[in-house]
DNA sequence: GATAATAAAATTGTTAACAATCCATATCCA
DNA sequence: TGGATATGGATTGTTAACAATTTTATTATC
C-alpha cells in the first residue's frame, strides 16, 4: 500500500498533509472505492500517531469520501449512482445561484481576473499539461464561487467539487475525459460580461450535464450486466 | 452552568444525547454566543469522559454552531450578520430547488401526508403549544426536502435549518416571533397540489424573506450604535 | 497606580497502555 | 461434509497520565 502515497519511512507529516495525501489518493483512483483504510497501517506509513489518523479519517468521512462504520473502521466511500445524480443536480442549482449572485455585483477587476484565469487554462491545455489544465478548470469554478461572495454557497460548492471525482471514478472508471471544456468556460465569462444571467446559467448547465450524461450512460450499461448486480463486491474493488 | 442542561450528577449520557443537549442549549439561547465551552466542566456535568466531549465539540464546530480555536478551546459560535444573510439567501435557493424537484414527482400519498402535517401544526398552534408548533413547522420544511428525494439537497437544508436559530437569536435576541406562519405553509401545499412550481417558490421565498427582513432591520439599528461597533465584546455576550 | 516580567493555575492537546469488538481459522458434533 | 461454536489474532475504541499551551495571579519596577 505504501506505493499509493509516495512516502519515505522517516518523514513526518502534519494533519493537513496527511489529509491532503489520502484525499488525493482517493480522488486519483489510487485507492479504489471500498478499500479498507487501517489505522495502524496508515499511521506507520506517514510516521504519525494513530490518533491523528483517526481524526483525519473522521474529517474525510464528513466530506463523504470515506465511510466510517462503528467498530469496523473506515473504507473508501463507494457512492451510488443515485448519489452521483443528486450531487450533479445540486451542483447545477448551486452554480446557477452563484452565477446569479455574481452577475449582480461583478466589477471590472473581477472580470479581468477571470480573463487571466481563462488564459492560463488555455495555456496549460495547449502545452499538453492535462493535469494542470484539470486543476485550473476546477479553480475556475471555485473562483466564481469566491467572487459571488456568499460563504455558504461557496462552502457547498467546494463540498460538491471535493466529492465529484470519486463519483465520476466510481461509475466511469478511467474511461472518461472529464475535464471541463475550456471554450465553455469562455462562453460563461462572455455571458457574465454581458450581465446575461440566463445565458450564463444555460451554458453552465449544459457544461455540467455533459459529464452527468456520461455517468448516466455508464450506469445504464452496468444494469444490463446481471452478474455484477448480484455480486455487489466487484473484483475491481479491493475489500 | 449546570442549570443550562438539566442534568443530575449520576446519570450518564451517550454521545448523541450530549450532542443533542448542548445543541439545544445553544439554540434555545440558554448558552449565549461567545460562551466558553470548557471540556472538563462539560464532562463532569454529563458524567462522561473528556474525550467524548471533545468529539461532540468537533461535531458541533462542523455544523457551525461552535467555534474551535487551536489550543484555546471551543466557544458558542457568534455568526455575523453577513453569515446570516448568506444563510438565508442560500436557503431560498435550496428550498426552491426542493420544491421544483418535489413537484415533478409528488404523488397523492405524499400530498395526503403533507395535509396531515398541516393539520397537526394548526392544532398545536390553536392549543397554544407554541414550542410544539415551532417544532412542527420546522418538520414541514424537512419533510418537503425528504419527499423531494435528493439526498444532497436534503443534507444542505438540514445544515441550514440547524444553523438558523443561532443566527436569528444572535441578531434578534428573543424579540422576534420567528415561527413559520401556518397559512403560508398551507399556501405552499396548495401550489404543490396544483403542480405550480412558480407559485410555490414565490410563496416560499416570501415566507423566508419575512424572517430575513427582521434580521436586516435589527442589524441596521445596531450599526447606528457606534459604541457597540467599537467594542465587539458586548456585555450581553459572556466570554 | 500603571506596566512589564514572572510564577502558578487552569485548560487544551497527545500518547501509550488497556479494553472491547470483529474476523478468520480451527475445532467439534451430527 | 455442513454447520454451528470456540479460539486467537488483528483492529478499533477508550482512558488515564503526561505534555504543551494559555490564562490568571503575583510581584517587581518605574
Amino acid at each position: 500500500m505504501s506505493a499509493q502515497f509516495d512516502t519515505t519511512a522517516d518523514t513526518v507529516f502534519s494533519e493537513e498533509e496527511v489529509l491532503r495525501r489520502i484525499e488525493q489518493a482517493v480522488l486519483d483512483h489510487r485507492l479504489a472505492p471500498g478499500t479498507k483504510l487501517k489505522e495502524v497501517q496508515l499511521a506507520e506509513l506517514f510516521g504519525v500517531k494513530r490518533g491523528l489518523i483517526r481524526k483525519v479519517l473522521t474529517r474525510l468521512a464528513h466530506s463523504s469520501l470515506v465511510l466510517q462504520t462503528p467498530n469496523r473502521g473506515a473504507t473508501v466511500a463507494r457512492p451510488s449512482v443515485k448519489e452521483g445524480q443528486d450531487l450533479f443536480a445540486t451542483r447545477r442549482v448551486i452554480e446557477s445561484a452563484i452565477l446569479e449572485t455574481l452577475i449582480a455585483k461583478i466589477n471590472d477587476l473581477d472580470l479581468e481576473q477571470l480573463g487571466k484565469m481563462l488564459q492560463r487554462e488555455q495555456q496549460a491545455y495547449l502545452s499538453g499539461d492535462s493535469a494542470q489544465a484539470l486543476s485550473l478548470s476546477v479553480d475556475f469554478h471555485r473562483e466564481l464561487a469566491r467572487m459571488a461572495g456568499n460563504g455558504v454557497l461557496e462552502t457547498y460548492l467546494n463540498d460538491i467539487i471535493r466529492r465529484t471525482p470519486l463519483v465520476i471514478l466510481a461509475h466511469l472508471g478511467d474511461e472518461a475525459e472529464n475535464r471541463c471544456r475550456n471554450h465553455e468556460h469562455e462562453a460563461i465569462v462572455d455571458a457574465i460580461r454581458r450581465r446575461d444571467v440566463k445565458a450564463a446559467i444555460t451554458v453552465m448547465n449544459h457544461h455540467l450535464l455533459q459529464i452527468e450524461s456520461k455517468i448516466q450512460h455508464k450506469s445504464e450499461r452496468s444494469h444490463t450486466d446481471l452478474a455484477s448486480l448480484l455480486r455487489p463486491e466487484s473484483i475491481l474493488h479491493s475489500e
